[in-house]
DNA sequence: GAGGTTTGTTGCCTGTGACAACATAATAGG
DNA sequence: CCTATTATGTTGTCACAGGCAACAAACCTC
């Protein structure tokens, strides 16, 4: 068929070969989303006949990227089959942090089956970055089972990402300008490379996988030790705008203060609540987010609770804006805004209340992440996997071993 | 087909009947966004075939929507039947505002054919307005043509609107609060009545019409006597929310000061840009939108550019957040806000980077809208409207005249 | 007026999903 | 244990929408 003109239009391809193709994509992302789906709930939730959905999921069966079981018997009636995403169908998720780059190997089932972390001193610069995770990329590859096939390579990076060609504009804690990282990491691995804002992959993970699970209004807001980033999903879709910078959440301003965050903006977000300033009142000199986490929750000391306090009223102000702007249904937050949620939700919720329309934050639900340390693995191989379920029939996937070896 | 999972999905149609649906429904939104079209272009914007193209206009044709004339020939080979949005199919377009009720009638072509203003003297109440409008739409309805045929109404409302039964949450200017509008004006005149946010219609308008045709994601900004409203277009659809009040751009804070706005929220952009503030330094106690913008432009007094220049800094910085959130193409001031602009577009602008990422303002355009006065009949008749495209062969039509009557 | 070009029209064809009838596998109840 | 009931998978047929090709029509150029 032919998308709505103008309205969300890109391509107005054609009909009669469409409609199949849609109808297998609709089918695999179901089927992606959930894991596992019978064929009867296909069938109802996708309003097409049982012989349609029979005759598409043996198309994707064929293409090896569901396959079929059995099911125990439940209820009355004849038991559904049950149709399952392939685990012999994997991604590469890398993200490229400060400290380290981290690989791992996600399943189009949705499990993370393997993963390597490679800490480096400082701030790699891209080309090194670029090489590790091709490695580690190359490790892991040599590694899969047999007959295991690679949709390809999704990376999540902390700035912001030209999504169209993967051309990182500016990453500030890593000191990145203008680096093609997809484009040089396609070249070493030989891989379609897909890239994007690690805090937007983060929201869309949620959103399928985790907290935010089954609600097409979310707004993803998450603290690390590189500043605070956000996501944003608008009616089932991603934020992206037109060039893929939006959602640029930790750097909304809302104070007079000349304070600057780490993109040079002042009185944002990201410049009020910092992960540096709790460590100094805690008189810490360096800790990982779970210690943080656990020094939120527990101190008493005045200065202390002063400072969490005002990091709150801060983040409370900010989480009104989104409210006002998006009228979501949930926001997640993640990494040590999670913390100052828990410490003291009354004052964050009053505080949200305060800075927005009655109308808009009546029914805002609040959480935490729900996918911890996978979160940007299954974010990151989820830039692949789209690609994959949009174009099931069509999507070239690669052979676990570049050359053929006995084995 | 099926709408994709998930991915912006709301109900997964079946198939088979729904093709012909969706290509009638984007081919009359094409015909109703252009006005007129030659069949040819038709095709090559939709990708559909030629005879396709000629069964499905010619089914529109019977519907009543659309009519062919023949071109004049414009290049070489056969001149294309152009195709134009039948102006025998209406919609009412209702604006409640603080001092008026404001009716007009708007064709599927896109022309306002009609308006009538019933100035009240201080807000109406709510059955106040729905019983002017109902007058005057009835007087309208009396006077139009035999044989035109009526959409239905769209309400234009200063205030959060719960879209899908058209109950008016809270309209602060007004004074109203939970008011079922929608339901109250369709008993009245026996039409269908949708209803909206003004700034989020007129942002589509915009879109569709005014000076943001053709883009994709736009972010709208209106400033009015009633404060400061915003609309929000991404990748070409409208920003709703989970219930339909997102885009509340005028209320987002980006100061620390306690100035509170007409929802009562501090230090946001409506409190900080306020036309009152304008007025007082211009020492005018009342004015018109054009008077008000001839003060703005040419005052030199201190006193009074040491306040546009503040107000400027101010619309900067709340500008600049929206750039980081939506990474727009194009960002349309109307109202005074339009003025303070063109005072001094360099200011606003260096504000604006000074507030925004590089990545995502370096490709920004700010302009003024350019539909005056008729912006909100044309966005309030958007909403009938896109009931009949999105279902043009299931959306019910009602007459010009009530009850037969000799003519 | 002849040739080239673009578009509308007509009849036929193909592919896709719906549908109905039947087969199969479970539960429920006696 | 047998039958009735329910829900699902399977198969063959059918309807329908859009593609396609051939032809006709309307324009331009020379």
């Amino acid at each position: 068929m032919l998308n709505p003109a103008g309205q969300g239009a890109k391509t107005l391809g054609q009909n009669r070969d469409d409609v199949r193709q849609h109808n297998l994509s609709a089918l695999l992302r179901m089927i992606h989303q959930s894991g596992t789906v019978s064929r009867s709930q296909l069938a109802t939730s996708s309003g097409l006949n049982r012989s349609t959905i029979s005759d598409l999921v043996s198309e994707l069966g064929d293409l090896g990227l569901v396959y079929e079981t059995e099911a125990s018997a439940t209820g009355v009636g004849r038991p559904s089959l049950q149709v399952s995403a392939s685990d012999q169908v994997v991604a590469f998720a890398v993200n490229t942090d400060v400290d380290a780059v981290t690989v791992g190997v996600v399943t189009l089932s949705g499990d993370v089956i393997a993963k390597k972390r490679y800490p480096t001193a400082n701030q790699p610069t891209a080309e090194k970055a670029a090489s590790i995770a091709a490695k580690l990329i190359n490790e892991l590859r040599a590694d899969l089972k047999a007959g295991t096939r690679i949709v390809g390579v999704g990376v999540a990076v902390p700035g912001q990402v030209r999504v169209v060609d993967g051309v990182i504009r500016l990453a500030p804690h890593l000191g990145w300008v203008e680096i093609p990282f997809g484009p040089m990491l396609s070249q070493l691995t030989g891989l379609p490379v897909y890239a994007d804002n690690d805090a937007s992959l983060g929201c869309v993970a949620e959103r399928i996988y985790g907290n935010a699970k089954g609600f097409t209004d979310v707004v993803f807001l998450f603290a690390g030790s590189g500043g605070i980033g956000g996501g944003v999903v608008v009616d089932g879709v991603q934020l992206r705008g037109a060039a893929g910078y939006a959602g640029e959440l930790g750097h909304v301003r809302i104070s007079d203060t000349s304070v600057k965050d780490y993109s040079g903006l002042e009185g944002t977000l990201e410049s009020l609540v910092r992960r540096d300033d709790l460590l100094d009142v805690f008189k810490l000199y360096a800790a990982t987010d779970d210690e943080l986490l656990v020094e939120i929750s527990r101190t008493q000391t005045a200065k202390a609770v002063k400072m969490i306090e005002s990091q709150i009223d801060n983040l409370a102000a900010a989480l009104g804006n989104f409210v006002n702007i998006f009228n979501p249904q949930v926001i997640i937050l993640g990494g040590f805004i999670a913390g100052l949620f828990t410490r003291d939700s009354e004052r964050l919720i009053t505080g949200l209340r305060s800075n927005s329309l009655a109308a808009a934050n009546e029914r805002v639900i609040i959480r935490e992440g729900g996918l911890g340390s996978n979160l940007l693995m299954i974010g990151a191989a989820l830039l692949p996997f789209n690609e994959l379920t949009a174009n099931p029939s069509t999507t070239r996937l690669y052979p676990a071993k570049e050359k053929a070896t006995k084995s």
